[in-house]
DNA sequence: ATTATCTATAGATCTATAGATAATGC
DNA sequence: ATTATCTATAGATCTATAGATAATGC
């Protein structure tokens, strides 16, 4: 009996308990670490977030991070990578579906913008805003980079493939590839600043946002409904 | 003859020497001061600047910085107020001339969005990039918040009142107010990572940006080319 | 007298390491 | 035996203040 009620009690992983109770132990503390630390890198930076304050958090003592990260940069690079690589999958997975067809391609933008909103929209404490911060610049994080880059590159290289097959009527000023690339992230990423607004703005809707980015591109309405019709079609790619 | 000589290699202002001798001797040392904490606050955030290494880029030892700033936090609020502020200044200029017409706040958008392209992309060291910070959104820095808020506000107000003239198809889902001044904002802002990349990417057109800022808002080519004229004359307001 | 610096330093951090401890697993 | 924590602490910062000093201004 007192064996039963002793053992529900009990801690039920190894190791010493900690001081202060566990109050998610359905998640592993690395996990717990991960998701306090974003929460902490958000509101006040990288820099201005201690490794006391993400102990704190997350209720174990400053030291005992080092159990499960070499430092405070193994925390915020692999918050990094983890929100930019379902962005990049997709976005790889789409591009090679789409091949050369530029209305595929149009369809592939789409499906690609409406995603990463999405992403943007759910992932827990506005993570994305991770990007902006200026540590990010530092070669410590160069894979993150190199992959937001690879995603940047995706974008633009869609863009101009839809864009070649667009029903535009005489277009303004055109922007290089690499403006475009950055023009369309952008817009995407209005969803930042968005759910940094504190008096609870209205989430964005993905499919208001994928159509801007195609106007962008310089599709007309008719083009932009086929493009929404055909991104349908990746869903299962 | 001595004293002309040492007249003209004389300190030119009171106090102490610097132990390190000024550089920039043109500019006053508050100057100084928020130039180099710009370049530093761009680089490596807010947190993540000391003010001993503020100092050091000044040639200055740490402890002097308080002869001009109370503390590092009047560093940063005064660079935030001064890079808003031209953007409100023009903007409420423009809204104030264009008034109530329609096809003038089409113009008036156009001639902001491009203003303000211009400002972002001639600042020294991409200070625009501040406004991404984390510790931005501090109450310490309410009053850069606030006047930021209204440019963004005076963008979605010129955006609904051009688009009710605007002779567009059967729109896409529409967005919100609030969206809409994020999202406009969002790209004119476009220059600020394009500015980070350290591969020199081509400066954006302004005139480019200010185009895809009225397409999203609903415009076609023409009343497009319409605004440009219109905005060529509040070039004196 | 005023101005703008300097030197020196207090007191509060902050990161990371060393080594002990208290669970579970076998 | 392994795992995951704990306590304790070294050493390196970092911000801000106190008070001295060396110019110019009058």
């Amino acid at each position: 009996m007192m064996d039963i009620v002793s053992k529900t009690i009990a801690n039920s992983r190894p190791g010493r308990p900690r001081a202060v109770p566990d109050l998610a132990p359905e998640l592993a503390p690395r996990e717990q670490i991960l998701l306090a630390a974003a929460a902490l890198f958000v509101e006040q930076g990288f820099a201005g977030t201690s490794t006391r304050a993400i102990a704190e958090a997350v209720g174990i003592r400053q030291a005992s991070l080092y159990y499960h990260f070499a430092g405070k940069d193994d925390i915020l690079a692999e918050l990094l990578d983890r929100s930019v690589r379902p962005s990049t999958d997709i976005a790889g997975r789409l591009e090679r579906a789409a091949g050369a067809d530029p209305s595929a391609a149009a369809a592939a933008l789409y499906a690609l913008a409406e995603a990463d909103v999405r992403l943007l929209t759910e992932t827990p404490h506005n993570i994305g805003s991770l990007y902006l911060m200026p540590e990010v610049r530092d070669p410590r994080f160069d894979s993150f980079r190199t992959a937001r880059d690879e995603l940047q590159a995706t974008y633009g290289r869609l863009a101009l493939l839809a864009q070649a097959a667009a029903n535009r009527p005489d277009q303004e000023p055109p922007l290089s590839p690499t403006t475009l690339g950055a023009l369309l992230i952008q817009v995407v990423e209005v969803v930042i600043p968005l759910r940094r607004r504190e008096d609870a703005a209205p989430e964005p809707d993905p499919a208001a946002i994928a159509a801007a980015v195609l106007r962008l591109v310089g599709l007309d309405h008719e083009e932009i409904r086929a493009a929404r019709r055909g991104a349908g079609e990746f869903a299962g790619t």
